[in-house]
DNA sequence: TGAATTTGACCCTG
DNA sequence: CAGGGTCAAATTCA
């Protein structure tokens, strides 16, 4: 871990700086006259965001992985009230929990946001997996209630991935969606790709065209830490710096069906946004969730983390692309596992990551 | 009719 | 005790 050579790093700038180039390619887009102007204010902020990242980790040079300020440490939680089956309900009641590490069973809390553009009535969209609704609460202080959700096959996989959905009092076209676990579940035979071979040799070409149409009218961002350098504040719309956004004209999005404008059964973007809320950031408290302004501190720390949240992504998109070229019947949350497991670890590979800058050439 | 949602009660934690 | 998460009966949906 402490081998993390000025190579990989600059690997890393690289893939920054391709970021950006795509940042300002949409906000070009953007600019020619269909973007909202909101839009548009919002790239700018992420353009600058993400430079002052990359010039942070030039100039620091390297970058020291070692998550200083977790502070919330947090942890905490969830003492393992998951046992479903009621045939192991005993022998759990009173554990004094001095200190429960779930090694092998840790529940991850990914929280992103998701904006939906389109109509008023924005339905939450879809990250590929089916949900069922089991609750929903008013919460303290929120203009709108809070959904939860878990997954379907709940009980015939025993996934038990569940999330928690809740549009922003700012924005009511924007939702909080907050996965906890991963899933375990099969993913069914893909629908919608079925009659659509495609040949392993280029799959490379695939990904790559596949990643050019892989947004849609819709932003995703994944939302780790807060505090961003700058404090940009209410021009309109959000006033967090997001890590990692995608957007992109709204290309021949489909037509707003009569219920589910997001009915796509299983499309590039669907993949993305699963991957993508498989590779959050850990650490995150529910203090920090709700307080989006509070601390000032700018340190290396934080480009660290920057970095690492940007490696998930990425591997994120590659584990998103490989998938939807491949249309392996394989779960595909395996592969994120896999990725996220190794960053556990701390050992990612920067070889693995780099290819996705020739995408965005 | 089976599956998914709605919704108030119930429960757990701080 | 309040706030947040879950259960489950009733209800709606396909
Ligand atoms: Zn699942």
């Amino acid at each position: 871990m402490e081998s993390m050579e000025g190579n990989g790093g600059g690997r890393l700038v690289v893939t920054e700086l391709s970021h950006i180039k795509e940042l300002v390619r949409q906000l070009e887009g953007h600019l020619g006259g269909s973007g909202s102007p909101d839009l548009c204010k919002h790239l700018a902020s992420q353009i600058f965001s993400v430079t002052e990242r990359s010039i942070g980790m030039i100039r620091s040079g390297h970058f020291d992985g070692h998550r200083k300020r977790s502070a919330a440490a947090v942890a905490a939680g969830d003492l393992d009230s998951a046992t479903p089956s009621p045939l192991s309900d005993v022998s759990d009641l009173p554990f004094k929990a001095t200190k429960k590490r779930k090694t092998s069973t840790e529940k991850k809390r990914h929280q992103i946001r998701v904006s939906s553009t389109g109509g008023v009535e924005n339905p939450p969209v879809d990250d590929g997996h089916s949900w069922r609704k089991y609750g929903q609460k008013e919460i303290l202080g929120a203009k709108h209630p809070r959904g939860y959700y878990r997954c379907t096959h709940r009980h015939s996989q025993g996934c038990m991935a569940t999330k928690q959905v809740q549009r922003t009092d700012e924005d009511a076209t924007v939702f909080d969606v907050i996965y906890h676990g991963e899933h375990t579940c099969v993913h069914k035979a893909v629908a919608a790709g079925a009659g659509k071979p495609e040949t392993e040799t280029d799959t490379n070409a695939a990904a790559e065209s596949r990643l050019h149409d892989l947004s849609s009218g819709l932003t995703v961002k994944i939302e780790g830490l807060t505090a961003p350098p700058q404090q940009q504040q209410g021009g309109g719309g959000w006033n967090a710096m997001p890590p990692f956004c995608l957007s992109s004209p709204v290309s021949g999005l489909a037509p707003p069906d009569q219920h589910n404008p997001f009915s796509a059964p299983s499309t590039p973007e669907n993949r993305l946004a699963a991957a993508a809320s498989s590779a959050a950031s850990p650490a995150t408290s529910d203090s920090m969730a709700a307080a989006p302004f509070h601390q000032a501190a700018a340190g290396g720390g934080d480009e660290a983390w920057r970095d690492a949240e940007l490696q998930e992504v990425v591997s994120a998109l590659v584990a998103a692309t490989t998938t939807t070229a491949t249309a392996q019947p394989a779960p595909a949350t395996a592969m994120v596992d896999a990725d996220l497991s190794a960053l556990d670890a701390f050992e990612f590979d920067p070889g693995f990551t780099i290819d996705i800058t020739s995408f965005f050439a």
